[in-house]
DNA sequence: TTGTACGCGTTATCAC
DNA sequence: GTGATAACGCGTACAA
């Protein structure tokens, strides 16, 4: 090895201080940088990584890949941001593309499209494929993959019990696509809270959508005409939706009915009539899941199936039932 | 070179059509992704761009992002996405990581710290001194650097011509910081529109804030204290800002006073009053700020100035001034 | 037309 | 401990 890159590398060595510096004076005055695409090919290492996104513009994945990508930076990792649109073929896409630009490891919250039929395993295959070290952030599929998520079923259990709670039992639902954990899951929690008082959802209170703002509006539509005392939205940007319902049916949020989210993303918290909703924790989920990612490329044997919990932040939009409507 | 890298690579050639199947269904079955860190090396282009942004959670950047990035895969190139929170060392830093990186180009708003005094001149100089081809969104400094911006002067005049047409004469303004183009050139645009009615506005209505939802709080606490009849926000964030001061103080808008905004971010289509604002044509201004990278990237000589027109979205949020409050 | 040796900028290896 | 040199995987140039 040279002396140079022994020193520039701040390696163990017992070059006299005096060279040290000479080199490290040199270096700063001809402004040297070491050129990271031949070190890549050198070392077989790219330090670098990939995070796919189903929607950069979604506060949360907006969110989570300023603070991945934090974590990242500071243990000297780069970052490549790809956004899916919720394509399958674009998830296909950007695999085989961050294969080839040989990232270090990849953190991806898989498509919607992805996670219908079979689909995911063309994914696992891919990255297994290619032994690449990978995390599943928030979306999972079967088979015990590394993944970080929030406990989506006791989140939404809590949200359930509730509006129990509060006297709600004639509730809507708005779902995402039932494919992703994160909508089954947290369907399954809201069932299993009502069932422990006896009582079920009615099929037609259960609105399968998307996670965007239209599908609340289409939901919103259909749940107010079914006369539910609260609606549960899988996002908030559904929730978002029904509030423009509700506004143009003239009904006034909580007095007519209760509404509650999840995820909430900054607007939830500035709206006019403040949103209640699931607090995801993002911090913590990007941190968890560099650490992961990092472990997996290292070797280091951890836990690959991180759960965190999610907080239900309590604002304006619940209530008690109000039974003269 | 060799037959199968012209082949692969889809070069003219006179090499026969069944050699050239043959060595595509070989590439196929070995399931062959050539090395794009070791191509780099031997071309000398990276075929990648760094995008640098001071806040990918507001709407605006996060579409633009998404737009440049569908532009640039759509010529081959990958994207580095970095998000500097506003400060101006991490300008500094990611400029100097993408330079080890060699990415090919870079398309850069300048964080407002950078803007402030003659930080700029650090940044220019960098990226001169590394001969890397760059283009300005949104922000620029002076000496006619290449730039993609929206005429933000045009754009604020009209909307203080509109707002006098409307009556109104006693107006508030909350700006970003001043030291960017945009807030000082919309800052000049309003003035231009009064003074050709004679009219200047009040040093004490001018509100000197940051681009975010707190200042439209601050802002909106004095404005209204000052009895404007209108109050003009240099983005819509400032504005959701003021919707919730007016809200504690039982203002309604626009009868009370009316509001403007300026982006046009998704969540301002959907408030409870729908905000007026400026759309920055966010679509062609990332088509625009690729094809000046890459024309620069090829040496093509273009127009290196590209200036395009906001244009006012009129909603609820403002109306004719009220004259009897 | 086909094959072969060299260079890209760095680390890693192995003699000295 | 020091200093050459092979290796990384690809394009390129040049010779056959």
């Amino acid at each position: 090895m040279t002396t140079a890159s022994l020193v520039l590398n701040n390696c163990k060595n017992s070059i006299p201080q005096i060279t040290k510096d000479k080199i490290k004076e040199t270096a700063k005055v001809l402004n040297y940088q070491p050129n990271r695409i031949a070190l890549s090919l050198a070392t077989q290492k790219s330090k670098s990584v990939g995070i796919i996104v189903p929607d950069i513009s979604n506060g949360f994945f907006a969110d989570s890949i300023k603070n991945i990508q934090i974590e990242l930076n500071n243990n000297g990792y780069e970052v490549f941001v790809c956004n899916t649109d919720e394509k399958h073929k674009n998830d296909i896409r950007y695999i085989e593309l961050l294969v080839s630009r040989k990232v270090d490891g990849i953190i991806i919250t898989i498509s919607a499209e992805s996670m219908v039929n079979d689909n995911w395993k063309q994914i696992k295959e891919l990255l297994d494929y290619n032994s690449l070290p990978y995390v599943l952030y928030d979306r999972f599929y079967p088979g015990n993959p590394p993944k970080v998520y929030v406990n989506n079923q006791l989140a939404a259990y809590e949200v359930a019990k509730l509006l129990i709670a509060k006297g709600h039992k004639e509730i809507g639902v708005i779902t995402g696509p039932l494919s992703l954990n994160s909508s089954a899951g947290r369907l399954q929690g809201v069932k299993e809270a009502f069932q422990e008082i006896n009582v079920s959802i009615k099929e037609e209170n259960i609105f399968k959508g998307q996670y965007n703002y239209f599908s609340g509006k289409e939901g919103g539509l259909i749940l107010l005409k079914n006369k539910v005392s609260a609606v549960f939205c899988f996002n908030d940007l559904q929730a978002y939706g029904v509030m423009e319902i509700a506004q143009k049916q003239n009904l006034s949020i909580p007095k007519d009915f209760s509404l509650v989210g999840f995820d909430d993303i900054f607007y939830s918290s500035i709206l006019n009539t403040q949103l209640t909703t699931v607090r995801q924790p993002i911090t913590e989920m990007a941190k968890q899941a560099v650490k992961l990612l990092l472990d997996l490329i290292n070797n280091i044997s951890t836990n690959t199936d991180i759960s965190l919990p999610g907080e239900i932040i309590i604002r304006d939009s619940l209530s008690e039932v109000n039974n003269e409507r």
